[in-house]
DNA sequence: AACTGAGGTTAGCCTTGACTAACATTGTTA
DNA sequence: TAACAATGTTAGTCAAGGCTAACCTCAGTT
């Protein structure tokens, strides 16, 4: 119960995203989407049927099993939290959000994943409001300099 | 100039911190930083040193070179800068952040690792003022909970 | 029913980066 | 100065995870 390698991850997300699109997984498609050969996908899916994880019979299409699926679900849970931290909160441009997004999304502690995800939380519940600290807040981190002094204010005691 | 591995970068990064507490490098220091045995080391070294990063003569100790040194370098800041947002930021616990550091170092854009720096410049800009929304957005990222309404506010439309 | 081409598989190879066991060097200490 | 303990190196092994080349299957076409 060690955990996944990152290419297990990979594997298992990827499986698990092409099922949740209502396709069927082939070995091909797998390939294409992690930019591999066909034979690595093989090697794959041998050694990850072995751990009871996908299952395929031969020629066949790939399926997920309830554990793999877990697996697969869970790693994309991180990846769209990663990527909507990137995204809304840092404010990076969806390419380069989704890069980092992958190659993060197998390195989150729990703790770490609770702590981002409070954070998206309260951005998106924020969204819409003139809520004072929101709009600096997001202007500094896009722009990368301090938004000008905040003259009408009376309950900030200084204000940056 | 792909760039270097991970395990690349752990061994410079090692090597320049150990340069930078004025210590000398051997073998041993850095099988015991990285937790592998010496011949690990020895392969790496030799490897690295290969490649123009590392000089190391026989049975002496091992010394970054000028470009080594600038690689090094860069993982360390990238190390702090994720440590800093972790633990002062997200408000994880020290060796949380620490270990969540050790593994996400490898893997920041440049562009992410500029919005995180800018906001944990920001928050410690902010650090002792009595800033209004850094109190609240503290508290929510480090209890979970939305903090209580605020009923003295009146430059904020909505306070959740 | 035979053919053909796309997709799947196998065999065999390579690199990375770890390991153990055995051997070499060095520097300290008797 | 001789010996020994600590440190460093070499040789050989292994697993993971890619790859290419060659071969196999199967579905659709003729």
């Amino acid at each position: 119960m060690v955990g996944y390698s990152q290419s297990e991850e990979d594997y298992l997300e990827t499986l698990y995203v092409i099922q949740l699109e209502n396709r069927v997984a082939r070995v091909k498609d797998v390939a294409q989407a992690l930019d591999v050969k066909m034979p690595s996908v093989v090697a794959a899916v041998r050694s990850l049927s072995e751990k009871g994880l996908v299952e395929q019979e031969k020629y066949g299409h790939i399926e997920l099993t309830k554990k793999g699926e877990k697996v697969g679900k869970d790693v994309y849970k991180r990846h769209q939290l990663l990527y909507a931290f990137l995204h809304e909160v840092l404010g990076l441009e969806p390419w380069v959000a989704e890069e980092d997004a992958c190659r993060m999304e197998h390195h989150l502690s729990p703790q770490t994943r609770e702590r981002i995800s409070r954070i998206v939380e309260y951005i998106r519940a924020c969204k819409g409001d003139e809520v004072h600290f929101l709009k600096r807040f997001m202007y500094f981190v896009n722009a990368g300099e301090m938004p000008a002094p905040c003259l009408g204010c009376t309950n900030i005691k200084r204000c940056r």
